[in-house]
Parts: structure tokens; sequence; C-alpha cells
DNA sequence: ACAAAAAAGTTGCATTTGCAACAGATTAAA
DNA sequence: TTTAATCTGTTGCAAATGCAACTTTTTTGT
């Protein structure tokens, strides 16, 4: 049975009929291998069966930008930005199974007219509606003019999901920095600044948060 | 006839039978007014009717950065993030008239089973899809590191929908500061340095892209 | 268990940016 | 139509940031 936020709710004889009459495939990639971009996969939405991934965004410049994490169950992809002249991509972080769903059938009902096709498409609102909660969040720790008040945010953020003044850093500091789109140089001697200042308090990737 | 996203492609009729259903309600708001907040029409979403409107958000430090415009047919509202302690709502630009419509109502088919419910569902998907869209191209810029980039990238968003080199920036300078989160002087001080380099050429609120 | 690769942690220095504080131009209001 | 308010355009200066170039530590692969 498929775990996932796109087929939840739905019984295995649904899910079955669904994985035939909606042409779905399931491929497995290995770690850095390129899942989808702008010219592979397009106009299909993955869902991460097992293993991680990640959206990244290179620059005309070569600045690496790390857009999002997907862990298992989550549903990435159909909707990019077509703009921008970098490369943007969602990459393999592990080993991972990803099942290939065409966003046409998902969100156009046919003339069967599948009472559970409903179910999917309520499925795939809350999927959009969560990502567009999920850019909200970004875009609030973007919006931030300094460094510090970046890595605050994004502390902070992390704190009020796991209702926790300390929290765990999910990557390398080195993708926090490409995360938070800031100089990872600059953004250590922040991080430096901040436990001077007795703000937070780390030990690897661990953050305690002291103030506030 | 309402002309909007979203009830587009339903009938006069099919729509009044809506109005009543979902306890949809007009309301107008002056200049200035606060349309919609965390605390103010919650879970309801907003369609312009006539006017203009802007999402703005608060910092806890008072920085205000302008996180969209919404104009005539334009739906706002449902989902926000409600982190950061900084106060967020869509404020009435011009005088305008919005019609509320519950959230909940949207994305839950009732017992009644309306076809044409399904067509609204199918238009706040789309919703959803383009809000998602334009998210991805506002971080695109934020994720620009410095002043010049997130210029540059803005205006060729602007070239982009509007298939021309000739861009008009559609609100004030002093707004776009704040849509890019940047500083006005620094923001100038660079426009200054694109006209000096030949890169761009300005005239009022007109933009002309000269290199590519 | 070892070697190689990646990440973490530092620092000096040049550049960019934000801030404050203006004057002039334009727009809105009385 | 005059006044007030907002927006545009500048500048000096201090502070923050990015960049380059390292060393040390940790992780990964064989």
């Amino acid at each position: 049975m498929v775990n996932c936020d796109l087929f939840k709710q739905l019984t295995e004889q649904e899910f079955q009929k669904i994985y035939k009459c909606f042409n779905i495939r399931n491929i497995f990639f290995k770690k850095d291998q390129t899942i989808l971009s702008n010219t592979k996969n397009a106009g299909t939405v993955g869902v991460v069966i097992s293993g991680d991934a990640q959206l990244i965004r290179f620059d005309y410049k070569g600045t690496r930008t790390l857009l999002a994490e997907y862990g298992e169950g989550d549903t990435f992809g159909a909707i990019f930005s077509n703009l921008s002249n970098g490369e943007i991509s969602v990459q393999a972080k592990t080993d991972c199974e990803i099942m290939f769903v065409d966003y046409d059938h998902i969100i156009n009902r046919c003339k069967k007219n599948c009472p559970y096709h409903n179910t999917v498409i309520e499925n795939m609102i809350d999927i959009l509606a969560k990502r567009i909660y999920t850019q909200n969040e970004r875009i609030e720790i973007l919006t931030k003019r300094s460094t510090r008040d970046k890595l605050l945010e994004y502390f902070h953020t992390l704190a009020k999901k796991s209702s926790s003044k300390t929290v765990y850093v999910p990557f390398t500091y080195t993708d926090l920095a490409d995360y938070l789109s800031i100089d990872r140089a600059a953004m250590m001697r922040e991080l430096k600044y901040l436990k001077d200042d007795g703000i937070i308090y780390t030990k690897g990737r661990m953050v305690k948060l002291i103030t506030m």
C-alpha cells in the first residue's frame, strides 16, 4: 500500500485502478541522479516512495540554491517557474524510488467519472496548499534583510514545527547557506556572533534558542 | 456576471446557486482599510471585484515587505504562514469591492454533490497552481544575492510577461524596494550604476533592457 | 582501516549594502 | 490653487556581506 499525500484515503483496489488508468510508473534512481528537470519528466508529479531528494537551482553564475527537500511520501514537480536562465532540477540525495504521475491525469476528470478521483483531486489541493504554505515560510526568511535575521527566522520556523527550542538543522551547513541564499563563510561568522551574544547555543547541527 | 478566476466557466444560474449555498458576501472597503489579516476574515478567500489590493507584512522591526498585488478578478487569502511575529495583511490600495468565500466551502463537496462544484474546485486548483508559480518567481528574485541581480531578475520577469524589452514597473520605486526586500536608497544607487553601465535605460517607471 | 572527499570552521580584505539625512519633483488633498 | 504629503534622487559613512584562501574535522567509499 502506498503511503503518500497524493493517494491517501484510497483503498488498495482504488489505488490499483488509478495506477493503471493514470499511467503511473515507478522508477529507481541512484544517488546524485537527476529525477526531474525543465526537460526531463516535465509535466509530471513525482512522489517519493523511498529515499530523499532535493530541488536545486544553478544560476548562470554557477551559484547554487537549495529550494526544497523531499522525503518519503512527499510530492514534487508539475509547477516550476520557467523564468531564470538557470537550471532547475530535482536531484536524488540518496538512492530513491520515485512514482511518476502525469499532472493532467490528476486534475482532469475523465469520462468515467470515478468517485475516488474526487479524493485524489482533494488530496492535490491539500498538496498545493501545503506547498504554498512552505513557500510562504521561505519567502518570510528570504525577505529578512540581514544574515542574522535570516538565521533566526529559519531557526524559529523549525522551532515552531517541532514545538521545541532545541532544533536540528536537517541538512549540512553548506546546504543551509544555499537555502538561505547567503555566503557560507558569512553565515558561519554570524552563527559565531549569535553564540557570542548568547542568543543561541549550538553543537553540530543541534541549535538551542536561548532568548525567546 | 462575475468575471473571476474562481467562478469562471459557470453559468449565471450556477453562480447564483453557489452564491447562496456558499454563504458568499460582498463587502466594500475604502482605500487603506484592512481587508484581511491573521485575525480578520481568516479562513476565507477574497476575490477582487473592483479596485486594487496589496498583501503586506510588517516585521517586528517595522520593516515593510510588499508580498503581492491583487487586481480585478484575482483571488487571495486562505493560506498564510502563521509564523513570524510580524503582521501580515491585505490592504485596500484603492477603494474596492471584495467578495468573500469560505475556503472550506470551496474545497469540501457537500452532500448535494452539485456537478458545477467540480468546476469550482478545478478553478481553485488553477488558482493555487498560479500562486505557486508566482511565488516561485518571487523566490527566484529573492535568492539573487546582489541588488543588481535582483533588479535584473525582476525586470526580466516583467519582460517575459509582456514579451517586450521595455517594461513598466507597476508600482512606486519605494514599493519596488519593499518587494525586492532591499533598501530603497541602495536600489536607486544600483539603478544608476545599471544606467551608467548601459545595461538599462529608464524614464520614470519605464525601464528598457538594453543588453540581452 | 585507510585514503579521499566533503563539510566545518576561520580570517583578512574589498565591495556592497543599509542607514540617515538631505533637496527637489510629483501627486494628492483641502 | 495652495498646501501637505509622498515619492524620487543623492550622498557620506559605518556596518554587513561576499570572496578567497586556508586548516581542521567529519563523513564516505573502498
